[in-house]
DNA sequence: GCTACCGCAGTGGTCGGACCACATCAAGTA
DNA sequence: TACTTGATGTGGTCCGACCACTGCGGTAGC
């Protein structure tokens, strides 16, 4: 037993005994060496590990964001792991578009009206119809647009997925723009997609707004010449 | 910028750019801390960090095994984390369950039916007959099959990520045998479904597979008593 | 009495060096 | 020729040191 698994076993052992909480403190680095019977060393890689896995996040000096603290944001191994495997080609593009695809199409299906989310979508709406945005702030903004959406079913794991999917890609489907005869009229037409999307799931038509949203993703990749098949 | 950091950003362009490829070698720890400008310690933190994404895997020793190799182990930092995640009690079981339907049900209706893995599940199909077989062994057969379902759509995003969700709450699953009224005749109830669905695979009925495997993975939990809405 | 400053203490961040366990390979030996 | 043994190079671990940062409290100056 490598001496850092012995140190990322304890630590997850003390989460699942509720002795550890998300938003408290692990004890000093050097207080766990000792306790554990391992050396500094060893405790830091374990605490790499755990801040890859989007479980900590450490802060020097004193004070409430000194130390090391137990998070729990499930965005960050997702959205590195998938980011790195991309960049092996052991990923292929067409998977994550296609995953992307599923994940979305459900989520607008499961839509809970009530959800606040829909009223950030909506904000997040009205500042992508400023014509003189930029394609890659508008791309920005259309990837939050469509997390708020995910957001707004309620299934933290699918949103989570969602958002990394998008960002792993990110830089992909911003290079693919140059393949687009007319970015303006593109932009003009995922405007008024996006408010049909909005205005159906708003009108209590999940049905349609996923029928809606997968013809919007698909209808993009296509058009920029997306190599592979999709949906 | 973490000295650590500025490894992973070396390690990630080095393979974007093709110079590091999957199944290569990295350079040994201290070849690569020299050439950085960063101790080795640094090093080890950021390769501790790869192998948590599954994209290192380290060996001692001299030969073919020793050294740091890249890998592209997708499912490494889906299970971890998602365990992990998963005893914050910060992702909720039912969203995990949600979550594996929607993939499950997606993926054996886009399976392949030339592909090979619908053999290896018919293998894992007949060695769940054996009536002898202990509940654990059973179910780690069954999550077996029905990664080999989703392996046979092909797309491996949505087969690892299945894989990782049935581990990340593999014991809870486990633990759940105690609520059922008469294991035996689950079993068998299950054995038979899974044969239904696999027909219908094979049969080239794959909107009758998605309804079937649907109606498996519900009947499983609900039966269980599981806690939350699914579905 | 009040205020500004300064140093103390505790945290993570980094480094260099040392030694170990391990696996291979080549040179030396029987 | 066959076996032994040492050299070499790898990751695994530990130690001790020092740095940068931050908050707190005591202290000097007003």
């Amino acid at each position: 037993m490598k001496a850092y698994r012995s140190v990322l076993e304890w630590v997850e052992q003390e989460i699942s005994a509720g002795r550890l909480r998300v938003g408290e403190r692990l004890p000093a680095e050097r207080a766990i060496a000792q306790q554990l019977g391992v050396s500094r060393t060893s405790v830091r890689e374990a605490i790499r590990v755990l801040e890859a896995m989007g479980m900590a996040r450490s802060g020097v000096g004193s004070g409430p964001d000194a130390g090391t603290l137990i998070t729990a944001d499930p965005s960050t191994p997702f959205t590195s792991a998938m980011r790195l495997h991309f960049a092996t080609s052991h990923l292929p593009a067409g998977d994550i578009v296609q995953t992307r695809l599923l994940l979305e199409a459900w989520a607008v299906e499961h839509i809970d009206a009530s959800s606040p989310f829909l009223d950030s979508a909506g904000v997040l709406l009205e500042a992508m119809g400023d014509p003189a945005l930029e394609a890659e702030r508008f791309l920005e903004l259309d990837a939050e647009f469509h997390v708020a959406l995910a957001q707004a079913a309620g299934n933290v794991l699918i949103s989570t997925m969602m958002g990394s999917l998008r960002d792993a890609i990110g830089q992909y489907t911003l290079d693919m723009i140059s393949n687009l005869p007319d970015w303006g009229a593109t932009a003009d037409r995922l405007r008024s997609e996006h408010h049909a999307i909005h205005g159906a799931v708003l009108a209590g038509n999940p049905s349609e707004a996923s029928r809606l949203v997968t013809a919007h993703i698909e209808g993009y990749y296509r058009e920029a010449g997306f190599p592979s098949q999709v949906g």
